[in-house]
DNA sequence: TTATCAATAAATTTAGAAAATTTGGCACAG
DNA sequence: CTGTGCCAAATTTTCTAAATTTATTGATAA
């Protein structure tokens, strides 16, 4: 018996692909994507390409204008501050949960992934360090999440992050990893761990909140700089 | 010039019928989705029925095994569980932050829809009586969770409604709209819009989960005697 | 200018071909 | 007899390419 990686069907890549390039900057907010254009960049033909795009639209990555064609979903700094405040409340919600629920496992795990996270130090190339460093914490959040033992909320913190993602990667782009950068992380994220083995349901909520919405007034000076409003 | 209906293309209508077919039961758990039954039944070809069906994934209603086809999503006790806590605890984080936030026009909405659902007894057939109840019931519970003033929120308040929508539909099956039950049911909405307006956080999202939580016993009840665990 | 209508471009749908999976039968070993 | 493995037929999913419908553009006439 074999388990090889399943065969994904053209919808599921296309998906992925646009779906990257998307988040990545490759298409601008509110660029129209013209159908012939995406067969002949992604190698597909309308059906698989359609099915794609819907699913973008259900991601809010992508809006869909009836009989009119696609667009890549504008950004706003208005949509920017209800993501991240949305995305505070709920990772706070969940963490709440999580420190009333988590048993040792979870606990365990929370430490096992911090530990990983603090000692990403050693890479060599910056690309390595940051892709491997943002490997690592999102593990680390992750982890975090589990102890609320509920798959419904973990999903809908999932929907929320592919939502994020697109204003994550500005920052990601502007933040150049330094040391002194890596390190105030890792005091913030000794505290979170702290205070959650500590259970300490109230303070945590508050750690998390003010950790996930550090970005933002970073992301905002991007946009304003590209003439977003 | 005409005002008609904007003219959806088939794979939205597709999906809307399908959907409400799902919701209401008439294709069963786990059953197979077969695109020539679809094709024949809705009226459209594969390419639509392909893009109704990958949204009816991103809703957690169907299942997609590649190159295998759909099958309508399993139910079961745990999921119902959890669907339904999730439920209760992302309201309640909302209904938190709509007394934080909430301004005059909210109140005055909450109140407005309080009312008209409190007045649906006059309405003759049963059916119409269920029919208006549910839809003046939501319209009550969808003016207090928009004074949370979060568009994401509520867009993940909506995701798990349709989720939760086809286990709800058991209750509603079953719960014969007795007027001692509307009596009891009017009770509870106006202690909650008592306590919304004199903005008691904790004692609200208290009452709302009570509140949100009730229909779970009825619907294990329904699904255990079906033999679904 | 404003309206109308053809010409063009694009989105949407369909029908059928290609690829994959399941089914059923048959030989053969236990 | 019963069970197992294999092959071919039938079914089903998936994809493409062409046809159809719908929107946009630009020229012409009111």
């Amino acid at each position: 018996m074999e388990h090889d990686a399943p065969r994904q069907n053209l919808a599921i890549s296309a998906y992925r692909e646009l779906k990257h390039d998307i988040i990545r900057g490759r298409y601008a907010p509110e660029e129209k994507l013209l159908m012939s254009r995406l067969k002949e960049r992604y190698g597909v033909s309308t059906g698989p390409l359609r099915e794609a795009l819907s699913q973008l639209v259900a991601d809010r990555l992508v809006v869909a204008i009836s009989q009119r064609g696609y667009r890549v979903a504008p950004m706003s700094l208005a949509e920017l501050n209800d993501i991240y405040d949305a995305r505070a409340q709920l990772e706070g919600l969940i963490l709440r949960l999580a420190i009333e629920r988590g048993d040792d496992d979870w606990e365990a795990s929370v430490l096992a992934t911090a530990h990983r996270l603090a000692k990403v130090t050693d890479i060599s190339s910056p690309d390595e360090l940051l892709d491997g460093w943002d490997l690592r914490h999102k593990a680390f959040h992750t982890a975090i999440a589990s102890g609320c033992n509920s798959p419904h909320l973990l999903q809908m913190r999932n929907t929320l992050f592919d939502q994020v993602e697109r204003y994550r990667h500005l920052w990601l782009q502007e933040t150049v990893m330094s040391p002194q950068a890596l390190d105030i992380k890792r005091q913030e994220h000794a505290a979170l761990v702290d205070v959650i083995l500590a259970r300490d349901t109230d303070q945590a909520a508050n750690l998390m909140r003010d950790h996930l919405i550090t970005p933002v007034p970073i992301i905002t000076r991007v946009l304003t700089a590209r003439g977003i409003n």
